[in-house]
DNA sequence: ATGGTGGGAATCCCA
């Protein structure tokens, strides 16, 4: 069986180059990040067509996470347990005009109801595997609410990750996607342009190696120790050509599924041409469970 | 050279 996750940067954009990878790669369950639309504007039909079902959750225009698998897709989950929400910030700025007001409460706060979950994990079982398409929160910069947000909504993942594990040992489970994380300095192009950025904190390196403490292995990683080994590359300064990338899309397995992993591929190819999406996909091959 | 790219609900926001 075939896993892969990529961050497609708008489905609906991309869903020929997204459907022509699935079969060219011979894909089983892929996990999608960063589909950019509500339920309802998902180019099923494309899916369809290729012989994929499609699990999707995205609530506007930002985020969204989907699966298509045609290994079967079952117990759709589109939060992971105690998944945290997130607010805009909504006081407006003070301005010579108009000095800093108490800004008007919004009637969510008045009502102390908890702030929305976004579309940025969604859970399915394919194939014998319990498969989690994750878009970690951005951060956007060190101290900004979004920063504390992502720190908070690792941690909660951790826990539910480990609470699978603690459940059922045996436990086929993959969490695959976009972690917004650069977890080692070789993972960069050049550390130096990330100092005072996030990505790189050893808040968010914590954060993400404590997958690991909880059982998890990082088989990317495990199968593709190379330095300087990327999964994006931005859109601006000619950074794809420059090889200016980073290393931020990942897939966690637990112990048993780690086990059938037999080796990955990074598609750099598909960050070539006209279209092409700022990540690649990552593709895990997974043996027979034993017997 | 104070820009640069590319999505989206778009003369702005988000990555």
């Amino acid at each position: 069986m075939r896993l892969a996750t990529w961050n497609v940067n708008s489905v609906r954009a991309r869903v020929d180059r997204v459907v022509a990878f699935l079969e060219r790669s011979q894909t089983d369950v892929l996990a999608i990040q960063e589909t950019k639309c509500r339920d309802e504007q998902f180019p099923v039909a494309a899916f369809e067509a290729a012989g994929y079902e499609v699990a999707h959750v995205g609530h506007s225009a930002w985020n969204g996470v989907a699966i298509a698998s045609r290994v079967g897709i079952a117990d759709v989950a589109t939060s992971f347990p105690g998944q945290p929400g997130f607010a805009k910030p909504t006081a407006p700025a003070a301005t010579d005009d108009a000095p800093a007001e108490a800004p008007e409460p919004e009637p969510a706060a008045l009502l102390d109801v908890p702030p929305p979950v976004e579309a940025r994990a969604l859970g399915a079982t394919c194939g014998g595997v319990r498969v989690w398409s994750l878009y970690v929160p951005h951060g956007r910069a060190i101290g900004d609410p979004h920063y504390a947000y992502k720190l908070a909504w690792l941690g909660a993942l951790r826990d539910a990750a480990a609470g699978w594990l603690d459940a059922d040992p045996a436990a086929q489970v993959a969490l695959m996607g976009d972690w917004n994380v650069i977890p080692l300095d070789t993972d960069v192009y050049d550390p130096a342009a990330f100092a005072g950025h996030t990505h790189v904190t050893p808040a968010e390196r914590e954060a993400f190696a404590a997958f690991a403490d909880a059982g998890y292995t990082e088989v990317t990683r495990q199968h593709l120790p190379a330095e300087h080994t990327y999964t994006y590359w931005d859109y601006q300064q000619l950074a794809f050509p420059r090889n200016k990338g980073l290393r931020i899309d990942f897939a966690y397995a637990s112990p048993r599924l780690a086990d059938r992993v037999t080796g990955v591929v990074i598609d750099r190819d598909e960050r070539k041409g006209k279209g092409a999406s700022d990540h690649v996909p990552v593709v895990l091959d997974v043996a027979a469970p034993a017997t």
